[in-house]
DNA sequence: GCCGTTTTCGGCCCGACTGTTTTCAGTCG
């Protein structure tokens, strides 16, 4: 038998679906192969012995069709319907998915009317107004794609921290097997961890700068080389992403650091600073004005020193007030990574995750952490499989015999609600009882303007059952804004009614924004760390929400799932 | 394409919003 990936098999399941309703072809035709996919994603079964055994049939959902595409597929690695069908279209008609508003049917009609392929053709369709010559088809449609393809320019230089830590990660590593190489480290908005970044920036410290740039230039995943120099060579890593390598003698290494992981507001702020002290501060010293006289640092530590200041960790140099705070020794000690102690907000299989509740619990023990926060979808989010009330009691059984047969481990029984667009959530007050914790969230309606979007959250908060506010923001990093909300009114209330505020750690959510964090620390409130983990691999995202409390000044007491299990439960009362 | 059945076609996918319409089609979550 052929070993092939399932998620290959669900990914061309999905692609199946999505080629029919291009073509026209009945909705709940393309449905059943949808469903088909997300039933074999979530398949606690081996898929190959159900094949084997002849039992796929036997499922709900896989009739005659299914059963022997699928057979097909996982027997010889390919399925001809889906190569033919696929070869049907032209290739670029899949990324006109992408665009904002257009949807299968409309694409097919630009297809089919305007022979229109890929989205280069479609701007240029657009620049000439043919969009308008279309039924269905008017000036601000034509505008809002014009505005959906600008958007996608505008993102295509960007990536988000985990993209680009994954590429820097790699480089270091290779940089520090390097025998020229004395020191190393990432620089720039990535070590400040920002959310997007623009391009990675490395500084390495070495007597044979040459030797080192001449290996950076011949690593394998260098697809293009814009410059070499001495000290400074860009280059372009798996033809995207632009690398810039700095190259400095040991001495300057520190302060080349600190110069190059910025921000730039920091380092005017840090100058001016030392200007008053009659010092010059640059990418290769800090000199006395007078006698020219070098420094001499031998790490960030000691330049923060020379100002009798505290270290201020990259994530808060955003000329935030910190220099202030580094001068009076009154920075906050940032919460880590080993703060954590329990994982929040995670769905199942009950609803739209992939993994079961005791999957999950086991990934999450493995990981060292104490306690889960199981948080499915509620009945609203029928997309998601949300819970009916028969579910919700099967589920709580579930964590009920789980939490018996295991005493340092705990399980939490929430729900991550709709608030709805009146702002109630969906379940009446004996349902909502039935938790531990709830997590309200904004699903629905993206579209309300600032006054009602504040008011809808704001009556949400004030609901007595909810304990966290989810992706208070509910923007998706480089693909959809924030919805329009007054987030200082939400924090003003967050803190008033004593709800939690969620820091989302999906990489493509972050939410609440760092930049909020600081301000509600400062009003009272407090912060959950959450993963929002739809399987047990978005467990890992846990880090790159501790970045973004970092960033957000946060302590360790700050944030909810910092605490044991019993100090959790105290905080949900 | 699947399911169920008072066995062979009708129902399956809800609700809001937008933009295009003049009563609704398409998209999105």
């Amino acid at each position: 038998m052929f070993i092939v990936d399932r998620s290959e098999i669900v990914m061309i399941l999905n692609n199946i679906g999505m080629l029919l309703e291009l073509k026209g072809e009945n909705f709940f035709k393309s449905k059943a192969y949808y469903d088909a996919a997300r039933r074999i994603e979530v398949m606690e079964e081996n898929l190959e012995e159900l094949v084997r055994d002849d039992k796929l049939k036997d499922i709900k959902g896989f009739g005659k069709a299914l059963t022997q595409k699928i057979t097909e597929l996982v027997k010889t690695g390919r399925l001809d319907y889906y190569n033919r069908l696929k070869a049907s279209f032209p290739e670029g008609l899949f990324e006109l998915l992408k665009i904002q508003g257009l949807g299968p049917k409309r694409i097919s009609t630009l297809y089919n009317k305007l022979g229109i392929c890929n989205i280069e053709q479609l701007k240029q369709a657009c620049n000439e107004g043919k969009l308008l010559e279309l039924a269905g088809f008017g000036r601000k449609t034509q505008a809002a794609v014009i505005k959906s393809i600008d958007d996608l320019d505008k993102y295509s230089n960007r990536y988000l921290y985990y993209q680009a830590s994954e590429i820097s990660d790699l480089i270091i590593k290779l940089l520090d097997e390097n025998e020229y190489v004395i020191r190393c480290s990432i620089a720039g908005s990535l070590r400040r961890k920002k959310e997007i970044i623009k391009d990675i920036d490395i500084i390495a410290s070495s007597e044979k700068p040459d030797d080192v740039m001449g290996f950076f230039t011949s690593l394998p995943m260098v697809t293009n080389i814009i410059n070499r120099g001495e000290t400074k060579t860009s280059v372009i890593m798996d033809e995207k992403i632009q690398v810039d390598l700095r190259v400095v003698g040991d001495k300057e290494y520190p302060y080349a650091l600190h110069h190059f992981t910025g921000s730039k507001e920091h380092n005017t702020a840090m100058r001016h600073m030392a200007k008053d002290k009659g010092l010059k501060m640059n990418e290769y010293g800090i000199f006395d004005l007078d006698s020219g006289e070098s420094a001499d640092c031998r790490n960030e530590e000691e330049i923060f020193g020379l100002f009798d200041m505290e270290y201020i960790p990259p994530e808060l140099r955003e000329n935030n007030g910190e220099i202030k705070d580094a001068l009076e020794r009154a920075l906050p000690v940032l919460v880590c990574d080993k703060d954590i102690k329990g994982v929040v907000h995670v769905h199942t299989r009950y609803s739209d995750g992939k993994n079961s509740i005791k999957e999950m619990a086991r990934a999450c023990m493995g990981l060292g952490y104490k306690y889960l926060g199981i948080s499915d979808h509620s009945e609203n989010a029928f997309y998601a499989g949300g819970l009916k009330r028969d579910q919700i009691k099967r589920q709580h059984e579930e964590i009920d015999q789980l939490n018996e047969s295991s005493s340092d481990f705990m399980i939490l029984k929430g729900i991550e609600l709709d608030i709805l667009p009146d702002g109630n959530v969906d379940y009446d007050e004996e349902v909502l009882s039935w938790f531990d914790f709830t997590i309200a969230s904004v699903h629905s309606s993206f579209n309300m303007d600032m006054g009602k979007m504040t008011d809808r959250i704001i009556k949400a908060l004030k609901n007595e059952f909810v304990t966290i506010l989810g992706h208070p923001s509910g923007r998706l990093l480089m693909s959809r804004d924030p919805y329009r909300v007054d987030m200082d009114e939400i924090i003003a209330a967050a803190s008033e009614e004593r709800v939690i505020l969620e820091i989302n750690a999906n990489p493509y959510r972050l939410d609440l924004d760092w930049r909020y964090c600081k301000k509600a620390k400062e009003l009272g409130c407090k912060f959950a760390i959450c993963s929002d983990a739809h399987s047990i691999d978005e467990i890992y995202n846990i880090p790159f929400g501790v970045n973004t409390a970092r960033k957000g000044w946060l302590t360790k007491e700050d944030i909810i799932n910092t605490g044991s299990y019993k100090s959790l439960k105290k905080e949900f009362i």
